[in-house]
DNA sequence: AAAATATCTGCAAACGATTGTATTTAGAAA
DNA sequence: TTTCTAAATACAATCGTTTGCAGATATTTT
């Protein structure tokens, strides 16, 4: 690998001149001459700067980091790749982390991410804690929490209205005459969640809809949660006649369940899926979903980032919500009992 | 952010010392007492050192960069999170950068993350060219290729069987009684691809299946090339009876396409897919798929790449292939005409 | 008590780049 | 020719580490 030693000697100049031509700096002139030779010299050995030194003599990388729980699960790979997307071509490189939901995980990775010098960081928190997050504000290093946030901390956010969106698929389900509607929510830790539950539980009430503690599951977002959280459900007397799922994964657990019971959809039972997916028309049922702006929500987050990193103020601290929209397919419909009555 | 002299100062000690009680240099001897001193001083200043600098210094960052065509293709994605898994355990932090089956942005990418300073690189690689991986393999950068290689040009990888998968599925699918294969490709200069149409041949031709030019399709990896080709191939006269379909979005064109012609499947035509997904099942034909173990993928190629990493003298290439399998689902039956005849 | 050894710790260079300042060179004016 | 100015380039410090070597104590031996 050359260095700009390497190119200096070439050029017969001194480091510098090279580094100025290389940098094009202007307010110190350099003969059309030597800048020739410099350039030359650096095609020819192929020079290419060293970042690190770079970064470490400028305290700048052009490196942004992204922490998120899970890179396989669509909702955060497709967010993933649209930051991936904006950051080249605003020169940054990002560095993708997953922390596959374990706390101490994600911790690790913002202190490993800051001694790497990144320049700033988004991340999807785990939600178990956030000491590192209020450490990181206290410090004035610039991040974007993305999907998920604090309600007993204010930083920058990238989020959608999942409260409005539960509430919405509730209510559609409840024109289509269903009043026993379960849910699947998730580990209930996490702000996205719980803000699914509150608009869930809002629809519930205002709607006069069946207020079952029994309706609401909580646990993991794996496969295996929704499996077996479903046929748990599923199986108690008076079960619901309609399933609101959190979550891409949950989802095809609770379907699996659903099939092995023997029961079929929407026929028996009717199933909102919580998020979108390429595949979800194409499902056994095609599935009704609440679909994210994943790409929006990636943009909108780098773009926020970036501009607290072009700054040397301090900008205030800006939430931003994005709006979720349904899309009805053929996994919902009125329940039996309805069309019975 | 606290440095080594901060310790070093409030620890009454000199920079250097610091350096050798943290990193536990044995051949120099240090009081216990001064030891104490010094990680006493580092944890009260929350001491992390700098990576940038001592990459800089050691010239080894413990990084790793992967470049993949897409994060947000399971296929890639589950492959990533796999390295990504056992690279946080190896101590390494992984870069994850997607192509988008860009040459120039891979190209790019290396330039990029060599400058970086990374260790070492894995390389789903886009195969438009491939001057610059020559270029890595004459320098002695250690990389490795996973999913893709190259006929003409020896390196480490680990790949899947793909040739034999493809003869295997148009064998199932004869067996099942068709004569008439179609088969979806994607790209063609792709190695993967290469083999899997290789495969498919050799079966036409073996088992004496229909071989027609017009039963091969091209073009790109979308979800939009399926649909599109899918529709041209099934709306010529004799169109086939199956269909073998490489790559997950393609796949789910190819289904759109199917179901817009107001065909069933399986009744009126069978389909293959050429990789698995936890969705695979629920499809509205629970889909028959080949499916690739790319967890193990993942484990391997960064082992093969960890291998060439801790050792100085040179590694003796290697090329680990891994075995596919057939998961037979609901999508693949016997064609009408057979049960007609 | 002096010398020799064994322990401990500090100095300074190096990694590869950037940049404020100093120095050289060339050209113009005196 | 000398002096002054401006243009062109070089010097050296710096970013935060690490590490071979030298220096400074303390301990033991003669």
């Amino acid at each position: 690998m050359a260095t700009i030693k390497d190119v200096a000697a070439l050029a017969k100049v001194h480091p510098s001149t090279v580094s100025r031509v290389l940098r094009g700096v202007e307010n110190i002139p350099i003969t059309e001459d030597t800048r020739k030779r410099v350039r030359a010299a650096a095609k020819s050995l192929n020079y290419q700067p060293d970042q690190r030194a770079r970064a470490l003599r400028l305290g700048k990388s052009n490196t942004i980091g992204l922490i998120i729980p899970d890179i396989s699960n669509p909702f955060f790979a497709d967010i993933a790749k649209s930051i991936e997307h904006d950051s080249f071509l605003a020169g940054y490189t990002l560095v993708v982390c997953a922390s596959n939901e374990n706390q101490e995980k994600e911790i690790d990775f913002v202190h490993d991410l800051i001694s790497r010098g990144i320049d700033g960081l988004i991340i999807a928190p785990v939600q178990d804690c956030h000491d590192h997050l209020i450490d990181l504000k206290k410090r004035d290093y610039p991040f974007v929490l993305i999907d998920r946030c604090f309600e007993e901390f204010e930083a920058n956010a990238v989020i959608s209205d999942n409260e409005a969106a539960a509430f919405d698929a509730v209510e559609y389900l409840k024109e289509l005459g269903h009043k026993r509607i379960g849910f699947l929510s998730g580990r209930s830790t996490i702000y996205t969640i719980r803000k699914r539950r509150q608009g869930y539980l809002n629809a519930v009430n205002l709607l006069h809809l069946d207020n079952d503690e029994e309706l609401i599951s909580r646990g993991g977002f794996t496969f295996e949660d929704g499996y077996v959280e479903t046929l748990a459900m599923l199986s108690r007397p008076n079960p619901p006649t309609a399933l609101l799922v959190s979550g891409n994964r949950i989802t095809f657990g609770a379907i699996k369940a659903i099939l092995e019971l023997g029961l079929s959809i929407p026929t028996d039972i009717s199933i909102i899926g919580f998020t979108d997916s390429i595949v979800s028309p194409y499902l056994i049922s095609p599935l009704t979903t609440i679909s994210h702006p994943l790409q929006q929500m990636g943009s909108r987050a780098f773009r926020l980032l970036l501009n607290n990193l072009d700054t040397k103020e301090k900008l205030p601290v800006s939430k931003i919500v994005v709006k979720t929209t349904m899309n009805v397919r053929n996994s919902t419909a009125s329940p039996r009992t309805a069309n019975v009555a």
